[in-house]
DNA sequence: GTCTATAGGAGGATAGAC
DNA sequence: GTCTATCCTCCTATAGAC
């Protein structure tokens, strides 16, 4: 039998993959459901190590969901400069930053940590730094992309959507039911295919 | 000191009043979060009794959500009804239904627990539930509002951002950021004022 | 930098009295 | 119909060795 790996990383590198273990597992339980023994396996260290790293789980879920909000907003802010940039007209945008909003449902665990937070308001810190999050987001869509604000509200609604339909499993139930099929191909459109292939293993 | 309450009353109507907690604790904690000491407390009853009028917490869950879904659809289904016998033109449907929606969120948890549900969807038996109940809403918009595929669409995900919103806790926050509130105006538009008043207090 | 051992506390569930 | 007492599991966090 082979013992525990003892393998010595730099503790920036540990951290990083200790961070995306967390993103995945809380994406799939949520900040109550999951559990530091279980982030703990996914990254192959011991549960001790990852509370020492990071003081609390608290602590970890807020640098989980720090993590995927830069991710967003880095994301978007660059395509919004390339965009500018090479001339297209800004009435694509918005589809533009549509598609990268599904896009990201390929980085494992990224809108349903974000979603759990969310969901967290009436958690005293992390309740705090979701909504914060959230405002982010919006002004980033105001200010930098300049969609004016019927524009913001249906992105964002649109965006909660899809967020919901990933934290639901939809899209790994799609070959069991015709109805989540349908209902899917009319939100994800020409995406599905991709959609479909990244989440549609077991739940 | 006063002893616990011992007033004797029909299991039925314990069982809504212990509904009606669970609703409202689940709502704030989501099912991982909330313990059944606050349901039964915020019902005024001992936490081994709710253990045992619903068997777990899982099954509690699940009848707590079965009764949002209940109310929701009800809610909509009648008003589809009143709707068409007042010969109201159908393109009005979804406006009121929207507005049905931001009212519902006057029942406290009802948005709030159903997303909690909405979250669970790695849960094997919540989340099969939640995923069923998801697709009876939309199933529900499609063929007895009348509402064609761009319009079910788009009411859901406006349907999922109000949730969010009342998720985060955003209304709570209102007055003390700016942004907040000119976000919140241009979601809940008149409603704004009902919204601040039933949720405007503390967290 | 990483582990093993374990303390300490919460929380869901059961037993049984009234 | 409802409570008190309590068990037992699970989980976060700490101590300390390597």
């Amino acid at each position: 039998m082979k013992s525990k790996s003892r393998l010595r990383l730099p503790s920036t590198r540990r951290r990083a993959l200790i961070l995306q273990a967390a993103t995945e597992v809380f994406g799939r339980y949520g900040y109550n459901g999951a559990t530091t023994e279980q982030i703990a396996s996914a990254a192959e260290v011991s549960q001790p190590y990852v509370v020492r790293m990071f003081g609390t789980k608290e602590l970890l879920f807020l640098e989980v969901i720090e993590g995927t909000i830069e991710t967003l907003l880095t994301t978007f802010r660059t395509a919004i400069s390339k965009h500018a940039e090479t001339g297209q007209p800004p009435a694509e945008l918005p589809r533009v930053l549509g598609a990268l909003w599904i896009d990201l449902g390929g980085s494992p665990g990224l809108h349903e940590s974000l979603l759990h937070a969310f969901v967290q308001g009436s958690n005293p810190v992390i309740g705090e730094r979701a909504r914060e999050g959230f405002l982010q987001i919006w002004e980033m869509l105001r200010d930098e992309a300049g969609f004016d604000q019927a524009t913001t509200h249906e992105f964002l609604a649109r965006g909660m959507l899809i967020s919901v339909l990933l934290g639901i499993r939809m899209p790994n139930t799609v070959t069991a039911d015709a109805r989540a099929h349908e209902m899917l191909a009319s939100v994800f459109g020409a995406n599905l295919q991709k959609v479909e292939s990244e989440h549609g293993a077991s739940i």
